[in-house]
RNA sequence: GGCCGUGUGGCGAAGUGGGAACGCUGGGGACUGCAAAUCCUCCAUGAGUCGGUUCGAUUCCGACCGCGGCCUCCA
């Protein structure tokens, strides 16, 4: 498989550290409110990339993590007057759960091999690290007890990023407070406030006599000891979005090595952002989405199916029409699976062999709108012969929709079709059957209207029958 | 200002140094009482603009124009 590397910029053939065996991390979020639709993206990327890594038959360990220590959540959970301010990243965190299964998203609950650590949990990972870095002289501590990270001491700085640190001092635009040595450095532990409820000690002295103090994690050190803690010194595959690059990861990677050696992630994978009608989401312009809000009027799989529409590292635009076109389309492909499946039992196990042409697809840096594409021309050839089901195609084609986590519903239940209606509609159904040998189209199409009117979808098939289907509300 | 990316038909979106996938919309046709679904078929002599390399460039290189992102604890 070919993977994008943004540490060295180019396509790279992806060689795991054990071959058969792939170490992931991928940034999660910070469970303060509701997830936006942006943080679906990398979920969905990196979840369609666990399943293809696994249908390559390796053993991919993932750790997706979520930030629970955080100025936002001490914010939010102050604001809102909760008794404790762990309930409010608690509940975000199940209302997460929540929309990641609506979007098919695997989780820890779904597979042993993914991991959803919460900094919380890490606190002591966290401790020992900047302990590391204190013990190396490479992290220093500041007049208020925070101790910082020196980047004049960790010389690739900036390569992820494609800066170098005379660059970035130049173009700083962050006030240098007192405590930093250098504008580029950054907080690897921050001192508790006066009246923060979130606050951990921390027992260490340096050989100047200063003292670190209680508190808790900066922003970047929970991922470098949650990814040490899981992984040890080196993995294979980080991702996230790319708005992460810098400095986000830019300081991750200099944490990690700096004080564990080791290659820390050796191929960085960065998706791009969501706009929303042209523009970027943000809270000031209105149109800010959130997930939750979204599977109201769309299903999971549809938002699912319209972002992998898109390549990962290009920028997609979220339009009502182009969610509209995904859940039409994952219609006709439920229709159509539906109709084979009158035929045949639509084959459903793990393990099933993907096609050659999905498995070029995804190789290729995780082509899913190439993906897509073959999905299409499964779907053409079942439909242009329907007589044909038992072949290859049916199995490829199931086994392909599976790695890119779409088609998993029951179609009839999807599509909302009625086997056994109430006894009043089905003998408007009759009484139609009827008008219909009498060619009497005008009884025939009031009957209809009158079905349809309660909510019915009336579809005629071979042979007189009907199809019904509930329609949604 | 520094760094990164991007510009393909009415719309969305891929691949490719030599015939521009796929989907949506639209035109035509088949099927159907009507409808829906489905199938067949047509629709970019041209890839932001201008140059260069090459037998040949949408694809590589350069310049310019446009758009976007990061440099602010935003995925």
């Amino acid at each position: 498989m070919k993977i994008y590397n943004t540490l060295n910029k180019q396509k790279e053939t992806f060689e795991p550290i054990t071959p058969g065996e792939v170490k992931m991390y991928v940034c999660g979020v910070t469970p303060y409110d509701y997830a936006h639709i942006g943080n679906a993206r990398p979920a969905i990327v990196f979840d369609t990339l666990y399943r293809f890594l696994k249908a390559q038959g390796n053993k991919v360990t993932y750790v997706r993590n979520f930030t629970d220590v955080d100025d936002k959540i001490i914010q939010r959970a102050g604001d809102q007057n909760y008794q404790n301010w762990q309930d409010l990243p608690q509940k975000f965190i199940e209302v997460y759960h929540q929309d990641m299964k609506a979007l098919n998203v695997l989780g820890s609950a779904d597979d042993e091999n993914i991991h959803e650590p919460r900094v919380t949990e890490h606190i002591d990972d966290i401790i020992a690290m900047v302990k590391t870095l204190l013990d190396k002289g490479i992290a220093y501590i500041g007049q208020s007890g925070d101790v910082l990270y020196d980047t004049t001491k960790f010389e690739s700085y900036g390569k992820l990023s494609g800066n170098t640190l005379e660059d970035l001092q130049a173009g700083q635009r962050v006030a240098v407070s007192d405590d930093k040595r250098h504008a580029t450095d950054f907080v690897l532990w921050k001192s508790t406030k006066v009246g923060e409820p979130m606050s951990w000690s921390f027992e260490y002295e340096d050989k100047d006599g200063n003292k670190v103090n209680a508190g808790r994690p900066g922003w970047h050190i929970e991922c470098s000891a949650m990814a040490h803690n899981k992984f040890g010194n080196s993995f294979d595959i980080h991702g996230g979005g790319e708005d992460l690059k810098f400095p986000h990861h830019e300081c991750e990677i200099a944490q990690s090595k700096g004080s564990c050696g080791g290659d820390h992630a050796r191929y960085w994978m960065h998706n791009a952002f969501i706009n929303v009608d042209g523009e970027k989401m943000s809270k000031s312009l209105g149109n800010f989405k959130t997930i939750h809000s979204l599977l109201e009027k769309y299903s999971g799989e549809a938002i699912r199916l319209w972002m992998l529409s898109t390549h990962y590292r290009k920028p997609v635009d979220m339009t009502e029409e182009a969610l509209d076109r995904a859940e039409e389309k994952l219609k006709s492909w439920y229709g159509t699976l539906y109709r084979v499946g009158q035929t045949v039992d639509l084959p459903r196990q793990d393990g099933t062999e993907i096609s050659s042409y999905m498995r070029d697809s995804l190789s290729d840096d995780l082509n899913t709108p190439l993906a897509i594409a073959q999905i299409e021309g499964q779907m053409s050839s079942l439909n242009s012969d329907m007589t044909n089901v038992e072949g290859e195609i049916l199995s490829n084609l199931m086994a392909d929709a599976q790695v890119l986590g779409l088609l998993q519903q029951d179609p009839a239940e999807y599509l909302g079709i009625v086997s056994d209606v109430d006894a009043e509609v089905q003998a408007l159904v009759e009484k139609r059957k009827q008008a219909k040998v009498d060619k009497d189209w005008a009884l025939a199409d009031s009957l209809k209207a009158e079905i349809i009117s309660k909510g019915y979808e009336l579809t005629d098939k071979a042979g007189g029958e009907v199809e019904l289907r509930k329609v949604k509300p």
